[in-house]
DNA sequence: TGTACATCAGTGAACGCGCGTTCACTGATGTAC
DNA sequence: TGTACATCAGTGAACGCGCGTTCACTGATGTAC
């Protein structure tokens, strides 16, 4: 279909031009169409860049569905290191899933608590299993969901700020404070 | 000076229509000038956002050598109650200062590490002071300040990007987050 | 004190650019009888 | 089987816009002798 040639266009164009460079023109030409042929499957470009979102989010969720350790603390340090990967490897994509101001993008507090974002469902279901195995303190599930994402966020909008010296330092960091934030969930008397 | 002009009718357009809305025109109606004029006090552009950028990080470090509290730990909290109020009230001023990538940002970790930043600077003091009162774990100081900015940057561009249902929620989540926060870093055996 | 000249803040018109979008269209394909 | 018509993906030219910036200028002020 050519709608999805459009959006397959459009993603190229934002991973290798950014959202800046994301032009209806450049669009496609890099899907070799007029210009004018995408008003026949968008109805403008705000669409096309909902559509780009939606494209992020999913593309973040098949990511967390697809990780495979058993043992939940170790599934969180996976979600972490997944969402840096993510994060350095197509950062438009994630742009596009964590950093764009879209209607459509689902809310804190309610949104996220009532489990209609999957990602968000299955880090919490983590916790909550770490919290009966003993292995987190008992402090509210949410707060700690809520926790762990501004964390990862925060990175990497710094890093986005280029407020890091290299990746790597950015890498470096990043997973010292993971473990620390980990370790800061351990009961009491469990620490270090 | 003319030149402080041009830079408070930019610190007027920011803070109006955003980083979008910053033209050198706009900014040139507002100082009552043509627009030709600013050229003769600002290299390009560039420069113009530049210079915005120095004027956000001072209002911040202004901000934080203002909090006056004794106790370390009541400091930072202040601290962090601070940054809230600053991206709230000035948004456009705090993305200046925290999310604009601009070649004169100081970097992570050597410039901070450093203490190139006054304000990192200050919030380490009061990180080392509440260790040495054993208030606070044993962990590293750098990473322990790398953290409390990642989290509150994440909450803020949470924020921005608009997950939140409304401030009043954003609000109460991000003091809620910060509670558990300090409270994870005091010694074993003083948590709850 | 007067004159010639240099400096320099600020102006106004214009350039070239790329943008999203409108408009009227073409031409192929499907459908009804 | 042939004809008339509707549908609809895609086109190409053009519009109006606002942008950063260039260029050649004006006119006031300061300086040298």
């Amino acid at each position: 279909m050519t709608k999805d040639r459009i959006l397959s266009a459009a993603k190229a164009v934002l991973e290798s031009a950014g959202f800046e460079g994301l032009t209806i023109r450049r669009v496609a030409e890099r899907a070799g169409l007029s210009p004018m042929a995408l008003y026949r499957h968008f109805k403008n470009k705000d669409e096309l860049v909902n559509a780009l979102m939606q494209d992020g989010i999913s593309a973040w969720e098949t990511i967390v569905r697809g990780i495979r350790a058993q043992d939940p603390v170790k599934w969180l340090e996976a979600l972490m290191k997944a969402y840096l990967d993510f994060a350095l490897t197509q950062p438009h994509r994630f742009d596009a899933a964590f950093f764009l101001p879209a209607p459509a993008a689902r809310r804190f507090p309610d949104d996220f608590a009532a489990g209609r974002s999957p990602a968000i469902a299955l880090v919490m279901a983590r916790i909550d299993q770490a919290k009966a195995d003993g292995r987190f303190r008992d402090e509210p599930t949410f707060g700690i969901a809520m926790a762990l994402v501004a964390y990862g966020q925060g990175f990497v909008s710094m890093q986005r700020a280029r407020r890091f010296a290299s990746d790597k330092q950015f890498k470096a960091l990043y997973r010292a404070a993971q473990r620390q934030f980990l370790d800061s969930l351990k009961p009491s008397g469990k620490n270090e």
